[in-house]
DNA sequence: CGGGGCTCCTGACGGTGCGTCAGATACAGT
DNA sequence: ACTGTATCTGACGCACCGTCAGGAGCCCCG
């Protein structure tokens, strides 16, 4: 539930390599890695971001980045940081008013499907060296990745308890496997959903699927008929 | 839908890197390499999988592995050959004879389920490398999860198809849609396993939400209460 | 049983990227 | 201008990659 021991090295003052705190100077060019950093995640893949190259992109030599960053992983996990917060941001925004009732439920749901689905959108390249070097085993990823839909799913799984105590949804099922099952499905689809796509499944057909797999995985009530 | 075009090195001859046909001592020692890859994989992780120590492993030179394969990878994808021609098998026989309807459907579910998650644990190591080098762009992989995943999923849609025309199921909502999305969260699950039950989510839980999922999500029938 | 001609193996090498110094360079204050 | 601190970088040693040319093993025929 806390998260107080986990913070990324953001939390506190940036140190460069050597301990001492950076200037002015010093925090313009780590900001311009990180953008570059970012910037070059969109062209090529997480495991062909060379230093050097990041380095040359920036105006500068190989041996600087290292005073700001420990390896190249270290800036993606800063960007990453922001990118948690614009999560919290976004999928609060989606669930914190929306009601479960009726019509303008199932809306509820497609628009939280809809969310997740942009945001994966938007976070492309980040995403996936996150997924990527969270498979990997590096625990550092893990916990954004866990940051990230920590709240997601506790707002499922609060909402499919709520309606088991009130003897709808579905009881006796453990809210927090249904909360953790349905941010798994939204997550793996919005990652993959180029390749659904090239497979000949468009995203609109996807996006209701889901909306409807959530409406009823909550509620317990069938959804509307589709148009 | 056809994949002849597709076919791994292991469907002609293999050939060693000079393109003459291997003996029977070179099969051999082609055979240890793989058996020493696959079992390396348990260990470390897929990007820790130097070529030095396989050979050494092996009792061989790296030079040899070479002969045999021209990268780590596509020692791997003869590995994971072996794994989707087990997959079919063991999907296919899930999925064959089980019916849909009543209590008997929803035990079906469970069962494809817990099919799903049992091939996952058993592959493990495997499936981790599929995955990462797919999120990576290697199609190699990609394809190789296609073929995995191909069955299941028409298995599903079709299923969907077939409650529709009776008009029953998810009426009007694509049924490639409904399979992608179901296999997606199956895979999804499965392969995070461990990472639901660190954060306290036990398999049993997520099991049963799976199958319920999948029933309703095909029969649009609400699967029997849980006891 | 010994030598010719295959198959099979490997030591050694050039290449690329990593991460780390010691020292060069820019800047700020006096 | 002068000095000390902040910032940068060239150059290096390391590790792994992938590729040769040539050595070692094996089989078989004479």
């Amino acid at each position: 539930m806390s998260a107080d021991h986990l913070d990324a090295d953001e939390s506190a003052e940036p140190r460069a390599a050597d301990g001492r705190v950076p200037g002015r100077r010093g925090r313009a060019t780590r900001q311009r890695l990180l953008e570059c950093t970012g910037q070059m995640l969109k062209d090529r893949t997480y495991r062909d971001l060379k230093v050097v190259d990041i380095a040359r992109e920036a105006g500068t030599s190989p041996a600087t980045f290292y005073q700001y960053f420990p390896d190249v992983e270290s800036a993606i996990l800063v960007l990453a940081d922001y990118m948690v917060a614009q999560g919290s941001e976004t999928f609060s925004a989606l669930t914190a008013k929306a009601s479960w009732k009726g019509r303008a439920g199932y809306e509820a749901s497609l628009d939280l499907v809809d969310g997740v689905l942009a945001f994966w959108e938007r976070f492309q390249p980040l995403l996936r060296v996150v997924d990527l070097a969270t498979d990997e085993g590096d625990l550092r990823f893990a916990n954004v990745r866990t940051r990230l839909l920590n709240d997601l799913n506790n707002t499922l799984a609060r909402a499919a308890a709520d309606h088991q105590s009130l003897g709808k949804g579905q009881p006796g099922v453990n809210p927090d496997a249904i909360g953790g099952v349905l941010v798994a499905m939204m997550v793996h689809v919005s990652a993959h959903r180029l390749g659904f796509e090239f497979w000949g499944v468009r995203t609109e057909d996807l996006r209701e699927a889901m909306a409807r797999i959530v409406f009823w995985s909550v509620t317990g009530q069938k959804p509307p008929t589709a148009g």
